[in-house]
DNA sequence: CCGAAGTGGTAGACAGTGTCTACGTCCGGC
DNA sequence: GCCGGACGTAGACACTGTCTACCACTTCGG
């Protein structure tokens, strides 16, 4: 089905990102990654020695797909570092909420080997690009430290945005007040 | 060991606490719990019908265990809200840096049966606490808003943290600088 | 006083999981 | 021509959550 001429290895992590996009992280069974793969159980096992290496290779994928969709919103430069936060914010808030799945294998670090992988240096950029940003928009201040407290808030926002805490009022579009918040609180307010 | 007197529900509960906060979330099994309480695997299910309301229940205990510590944090109100809100603020950081399993449990939604539980109701204590505060420290804004983007921030800090992201400085102490930052961007810098 | 009904826990089965190991089955190069 | 390795299969094992039948024990009604 999907993308036949090439071998296998790719082809479980296609499947495992079709999986984890429509069905969630816990549909991402080794057994039935393998099922819709069309192999038996153990075919993985050839390329991915731990069912954590599959999951981990499936996350890459994600951490790649945001940040491409980050590089690409926030432009080339023609707009003010206010905006273009702006659009980095809105994407990544858009990335959590569309593929949640996904979003939740990223950061479900119990799954991800996360401590002797390459992992980290795959969200990297995303945080050197909003350094770059807040350095931009605020020469004053520290840039590392209010972009790190600024990228926390976006993913604590799509994080309990996710689970259904946050509970405020229910408007129609509720996602874009919270994101000029936290927005102007670091960046100050206005259209600076 | 621990309280013999009461029943086997509160001793599963109690078992399931201990368990989490030394092994973390993973550790949680149905029959491992039900063993170290020195039942069969079967027993839980009489007062639990599901694995998912133990872990439910076990979490809940997380969320008053945390309402209390913020609560007794901000103290009988003689500081500024300022100085309560970062005595919150620290209070949550650290609760779920010393408490990393629990603190996982309690946002792990897919374990949680979050939607038809409530789950909700137990952090919403802690929220309106939050807007209360915020309130105080800055009468101009939409309290409901800031408090929830501090929230937002206060958790992604953890778990960005937790996760070993936020590749900023190794400093002994690093949490704290990320902390001001997050208050003073949503309540204006400053002793204030 | 004694049997009946319900409470609280046991034990075994079942399908499903990740990992391991032994086994095939090709295919290319000497 | 055959031989070694790459690639995938198939079955086993221990473990999981859920279900069901069963049993010990209390408690209560006649």
């Amino acid at each position: 089905m999907t993308d036949p001429e090439t071998g296998l290895r790719a082809r479980l992590i296609d499947v495992g990102v079709d999986l984890v996009t429509a069905e969630g992280a816990q549909a991402l069974t080794l057994r039935e990654i393998a099922r819709r793969a069309g192999v038996s159980h153990g075919a993985p096992r050839r390329y991915f020695p731990t069912h954590l290496e599959l999951l981990s290779a499936i996350a890459r994928r994600g951490f790649t797909d945001l940040a491409a969709r980050a590089a690409e919103a926030v432009g080339d430069g023609r707009t003010s570092p206010r905006e273009r936060l702006e659009a980095l914010g809105r994407t990544y808030l858009d990335f959590a909420l569309t593929h949640r799945g996904m979003h939740e294998l990223m950061f479900r670090h119990d799954l991800l080997e996360s401590g002797h992988l390459g992992l980290r240096e795959t969200s990297l950029p995303l945080f050197s690009l909003l350094v770059d940003l807040v350095g931009r928009a605020r020469p004053d201040a520290d840039a590392r430290l209010v972009a790190g407290s600024l990228l926390a808030n976006l993913h604590g926002i799509a994080q309990l945005w996710t689970w259904g805490s946050l509970p405020l009022a229910t408007g129609a579009d509720e996602i874009t007040p919270l994101l000029r918040t936290a927005l102007d609180a670091h960046l100050g307010p206005g259209a600076r």
